[in-house]
DNA sequence: GAGTACGAAATCGTATACGATAACTATCAC
DNA sequence: GTGATAGTTATCGTATACGATTTCGTACTC
């Protein structure tokens, strides 16, 4: 009953969790050289599981794959990191439009608790847990969307940008202000049951904003280094 | 010069080309088995890059994998179907209203004469060939939407909508006629430098109306059959 | 000193082999 | 005859092995 654990699950299953969870956490940053031979090693299984692991990494996008050369994890450049914020505001807006009609006064107290939580974050400084919180109050948004692709999207899109954040992703206080502005503001269009479509288009907003503030911050920035990491 | 041929793409890569190919041609309908062993034997390769293939081709959501058991190349149910269009209207639509801004009159006259064409084949009855050109419509509609993600979803979608068609598709007369003269009115649309809000939305309700024609018309061709197809 | 050619090392790509798991079938008890 | 069980077969899962390709460093030439 105890059970030998791993063994439930198969070694291509654990490469594959592993790998990306090291991606989205940061372990892997954009660039990150992944040698077969090594990650297998590191997991003690062989290379054959790895190497489906990351094929299927690279369907997902997160990492790039060239014959012969080997496979590195992708993200790097402002403008890709533009298109995934895009295509995120798009699938997000959508997402939150389907799930709006689901979303009911418990859910909408749950978010505005979380929605408080992140204005003390702002008092404190608190960046980080701000961001977790912040990915908290969406996720109560879209969790009853009822189309499992459209989740799947926005999950995918999450991923690629928590691949991206630690080198692209800055803090901006002015912005995070105004973010929870404007996480009040979707919750009262839900709760007034306002149309999908007006739904959709304020969450939409609300990540595209967010975008141009980041754009904004590293322009200023001057250049947000071209990434060197090679570990 | 000549050169090898195939020898220039790893087999990993031809056994993903061909099964995607496959599945998409209906060659492997929904609910085929896909047995390693016998794919690897159809392409003269062995498993193992057959069987990265088919993980890539079940991160693209084209095949399901089970633990042990296998295979099977996916699609199936109408609510399956339901989500799939909804989910290509919302990047569907996502990919035109970003395109239009960079769609010039050549574009536009292309367009027109394909959708002329669409018109021929509905003089003629031509259903497939309609289908085609649909296809061709839309492609010249998104093929300058700089936001390559995007692009990258309505090819997945297309591709998991060319999965499931011969199960699904049925060809409503009354309804491709209104789908051509809704493409008159989006080039109209485009044409006259109407906001991109604006073409969005008609694109998607454009592949919306499409959508409820078919779900109209399988409710009416009683159940549209759960798939017994095994061979 | 710059560029090229050669060779060694690292890494990928795939075939083969064998163990593990699940599905199927036939047999037996009731 | 029906249900359960044991044995068989088909298929998957992964390790290992080796050939192929690329990359990098060194030596040689101009």
């Amino acid at each position: 009953m105890a059970d030998t654990a791993t063994t439930t699950v198969s070694k291509s299953e654990q490469a594959y969790a592993a790998v990306k969870a090291r991606i989205v956490d940061g372990t892997y940053s954009p660039g990150y050289r992944l040698v077969l031979a090594k990650i297998a090693e590191d997991l003690g299984v062989s290379v054959v599981p790895v190497r489906e692991a990351i094929r299927r990494l690279e369907a997902e996008g997160l990492v790039t794959f060239e014959r012969n050369v080997g496979a590195t994890v992708s993200g790097i450049d402002p403008t890709e990191y533009l298109y995934t914020m895009q295509t995120l505001s798009i699938v997000e807006g959508a997402a939150t439009a389907l799930s709006a009609p689901l979303i009911g006064e418990a859910d909408v107290a749950r978010a505005r608790a979380v929605n408080a939580e992140m204005r003390d974050c702002l008092e404190h400084f608190d960046p980080v847990r701000f961001t977790a919180l912040n990915q908290d109050f969406h996720s109560v948004l879209f969790e009853h969307c009822p189309n499992p692709h459209i989740l799947d999207l926005v999950h995918r899109g999450w991923n690629r940008l928590a691949s991206l954040r630690s080198s692209t992703f800055r803090f901006v206080p002015g912005r995070a202000h105004d973010s929870v502005d404007e996480h009040e503001a979707l919750l009262q269009l839900i709760e007034s049951g306002a149309s999908p479509d007006a739904i959709e288009k304020a969450a939409r907003l609300h990540r595209s904003a967010t975008l141009d503030a980041y754009l904004a911050q590293a322009a200023a920035h001057d250049h947000p280094t071209p990434q060197t990491a090679q570990q």
